[in-house]
DNA sequence: GCATAAATACTAAAATTTTAGTATTTATGC
DNA sequence: GCATAAATACTAAAATTTTAGTATTTATGC
């Protein structure tokens, strides 16, 4: 994933990692992507190596430290189409920590569980309040009616589990 | 995500990576989670190396190669109640290549895209099918519910995207 | 004007995940 | 009965991600 953001906002043009760093930090990307600093560092070095970008050169602005500027290579822009067809076919299983957790609900008593849930669904419904203000920035609107989607999907079922187990006339919250 | 499985799978007795393979590779858990064959080794390695769990022998069966039995130690118990209270807790950006995809629809035409929605649409729908057929063996019913509840709303929003640019008058694809 | 905080531009090492195997043993088809 | 495929039980190395920094420069508060 840190692959496919970097090689798209190179294809728009040379930048430094530390650009890269905010470009990636602005609230209308980190609402989606976190990319640790280090990461974007270690992606250049490796698409460098490579051959997806080069080093274009180095800069300096007054006495700050120089900064390593990075170009995408034809190569590049080749990998970049083709991480873009696979992703957009990508079906990945979730690698949230949320999932496993949920699957070990075993482990924790009922009532314990739907406060968890509870507090998730306060969390959930932040972050809503938080894509309205953010939508408008989104790289993309597709990005931005997906996240709403699923996100309001994931406060109906959360409201379902905490309030429906009567509703559901006997089902367990396990 | 994989220490909590392993974690977790441990807490109800000592196991063998192969064992917990086979365990992670059947239908009931590997809809929701794909943990490669070496990171279960490697995750073993290092419960054992930060005192989660040890090596309690080995075992074989006729000629086949001896396996290497683990157990949870008391200290894995409490990381295992810990990591179970945060993955409950956490809201985590999400890792999936197709969220960046999305992203970067500026870097493909409207038509492509409308073609790309809906192979991904067919590929959802095919897994909502299989879900019908798992949920029985879900290691717990949050989590098929949960899955249900997203899919059908991904499922939904899919069709919007694809059908609806009139409906939703004048809103562009991207 | 001086102390403290924040920003700048990174790196090194550890942890984790992925890719690509290995070498043997048992099952399966003809 | 023999060849081939599949299962068993893993390992090594590369790629990637995370954690925890570094050393300087500029801004901010009093």
């Amino acid at each position: 994933m840190t692959r496919l953001l970097i090689l798209w906002l190179l294809a728009e043009g040379p930048l430094h990692g530390y650009r890269i760093q905010k470009i990636l930090g602005d609230p209308g990307l980190a609402f989606w992507f976190r990319v640790e600093d280090a990461s974007i560092y270690a992606m250049l070095r490796s698409l460098v190596k490579q051959g997806l970008a080069r080093v274009q050169g180095e800069e300096r602005e007054g006495q700050r430290p120089s900064r390593t500027v990075y170009r995408i290579t034809p190569a590049g822009r080749k990998a970049l189409r083709s991480e873009l067809e696979t992703g957009w076919r990508a079906l990945e299983p979730s690698r949230e920590v949320f999932v496993a957790a949920l699957a070990a609900a075993d482990e924790l008593e009922a009532e314990e569980i739907r406060q968890l849930l509870a507090e998730r669904r306060a969390a959930l419904c932040a972050r809503r309040a938080r894509l309205d203000r953010v939508a408008r920035s989104a790289p993309s609107g597709l990005l931005a009616r997906r996240e709403a989607a699923l996100l309001d999907a994931e406060i109906a079922w959360l409201a379902r589990e905490i309030e429906g187990p009567e509703t559901n006339q006997g089902e367990t919250l396990s």
